[in-house]
DNA sequence: GCTACCCATTGACATCTGTCGTTTCAATCG
DNA sequence: CGATTGAAACGACAGATGTCAATGGGTAGC
């Protein structure tokens, strides 16, 4: 997992050599960070985060009538932003009858979390 | 730090009443969002979450010229992803002569970290 | 001083994003 | 059935974002 770059000498080069050495970037890493920019995307609005911060500290499932009070957005643009951590797999939705009903996905932040950790 | 909200019954309201208990959500919470939010969006874009890797496996500062053969962008891209990095205060730049190095800044991601963990 | 070099900035452009108002859909109540 | 309600989808629009080509500003070597 870790790169191991050789870093290349710091003289400038004589013009027409190559400024460093060249470095191949591991493709194993590449997936990972499209994975774990597309959770961090998905947590870089204050009101995504916030609302996986408040349901995250309920351990069950959130109606989203009691989320849109929360928040001074209007309902449309709320469900749009649980639409976008739905699509970045952080959350998913359960319908019951009238009420649509929010969870974290458990362990849907563990990757990020193991590679800032 | 708790949120403690008061889960509203799941009943069907009559007409006028309203939906849900008024629920305040805590305004301390709400610039810790907004600072851990920046953070998250500084590191929701692939090339920069690989720039930050790279740079936290070298204990070292890392030179922008062995940065920028590592992606298929252009060096201005890659100028500009650094800009972003710093402005987010994740990391921070020195020159010395002609070169430019980059470092993560100690504790720049622990308060995204410790609220994800 | 002239040239070559590294890096940042600017300008331009297409795309993505956040927001809202309106609409649609499904489900419940009377 | 008809009316009402919660939530998602649609359409629109301003603003942000990612990208590149071209330019600029220092610094080092000749």
């Amino acid at each position: 997992m870790s790169i191991d770059l050789e870093m290349a000498p710091k003289r400038k080069r004589r013009a027409g050599e190559p400024c460093c050495e060249p470095v191949v970037y591991p493709d194993v890493e590449r997936a990972q960070a499209l994975r774990m920019a597309d959770v961090a995307k998905a947590l870089g609005d204050p009101i995504r985060l916030q609302l996986v911060d408040v349901l995250r500290k309920h351990a069950g499932k959130v109606c989203v009538c009691e989320l849109v009070p929360l928040f001074d957005v209007s309902q449309p643009t709320l469900s749009h932003h649980l639409k976008k951590l739905r699509e970045a797999g952080i959350v998913d939705s359960e319908r019951q009858g009238l009420w649509a009903y929010y969870y974290v996905l458990p362990g849907a932040l563990s990757e990020l979390t193991d590679w800032l950790g």
